[in-house]
DNA sequence: TTCGTAAACTAATGATCGTTAGTTTTGTAT
DNA sequence: ATACAAAACTAACGATCATTAGTTTACGAA
């Protein structure tokens, strides 16, 4: 059984992705909960704090995957593979939570926000030095490893709300696509 | 010389896009005007209809150009690549106003709201049919047309945050970039 | 049954919001 | 110079916000 902080916790995620998180209001999160919102207050220390949890736990979850792949023995390829399989999964865990990471993120006060920063850009920073590494093996193409980059992560950051309209597709199946899509590309 | 009322707008844009809509208060916008909140209100008539006007008028930018695509006597293969460098141009002249697109389309008023979601299931369901015609000529891989158009579109969707960040690009060498990146895929 | 605490409640506070009313300034055409 | 309108200003409104204080209820242990 969930901890009551945790229904709060998912049911803020579902409202800050639905409506936003300056447009969700205690008092919103509290008729969600079936509470009046200074109830609230007996299991969450502040709205801030309840959002900027929410994101750093999915940051943390990446890292730590991220952390997994890199000191694996893996083939690059394979890495690059796993790195995509990371994120489906995680979409299809965390659904509400990762939505909150394409824009709303910015509405993080500044201590979270300079944490939220570093696990991005840390991320980031060694997803393109596997793909950086796969170039050198002549895996890949010689299109701007920016751009690679931007395309993979700009599509797998959005898989949330793909998956939000397909729940019924098949995990494996997702997978499968996802990687063909990345990998191959679309063109026969 | 720009109007008054469209220094508003975009000032508006970019603050919309940094801050989110809801975060951004009139007295912020005022206050990047060199003006007081309540001046503003002798050029636009409310907050919520310049959030409306900015986001309609993307839509209908997008649905225009797709018109002209559809309407023409192009190679399938030449339409998506049409409408690959439609979505680049469209970044770079409207770069902050586009951004919106992504999350911000919640927060707009019910009529408007209406108008913008038909726009978008209409550009979405010509941009299906045009895959589908494709896939049908043997052009493209029998991955999910779903998924096809979804991973497409979030890349295009999102490159405005990238050329952000990368604006010394060259336009060509961009959609160049952008076009090989999206249709062969990254794999040699 | 009684005691103690966790967790709900009501009520209110100060801050900020979009917007309006009423007034003054600015700039232009006569 | 004068008249007039556009556009700036000050001041304030009612609403809503996150949060706190103080109080009551629910409930398991003794």
């Amino acid at each position: 059984m969930l901890s009551k902080k945790q229904e709060i916790s998912n049911c803020a995620a579902r409202l800050f992705r639905k409506k936003g998180y300056k447009a969700t209001s205690m008092r919103d999160i509290a008729d969600a909960m079936d509470m009046k919102a200074a109830s609230l207050y007996n299991h969450i220390s502040s709205k801030e704090e309840l959002f900027s949890e929410l994101l750093l736990k999915m940051a943390k979850l990446f890292t730590k995957g991220m952390e997994e792949i890199t000191q694996s023995s893996l083939s690059t390829s394979a890495k690059l593979e796993r790195l995509i399989t990371l994120h489906v999964h995680l979409t299809i865990e965390h659904t509400d939570a990762i939505s909150l990471i394409n824009g709303e993120w910015v509405h993080l006060p500044p201590d979270a926000m300079n944490q939220y920063v570093t696990h991005r850009d840390d991320y980031e920073r060694e997803f393109r030095t596997i793909i950086d590494q796969g170039k050198q093996e002549g895996l890949y193409s010689d299109i701007d490893t920016d751009i690679i980059l931007f395309s993979i992560l700009s599509t797998l950051r959005t898989l949330y709300s793909w998956y939000s309209k397909n729940r019924e597709y098949n995990t494996i199946e997702l997978e499968n696509q996802m990687l063909r899509c990345l990998l191959q590309g679309i063109s026969k």
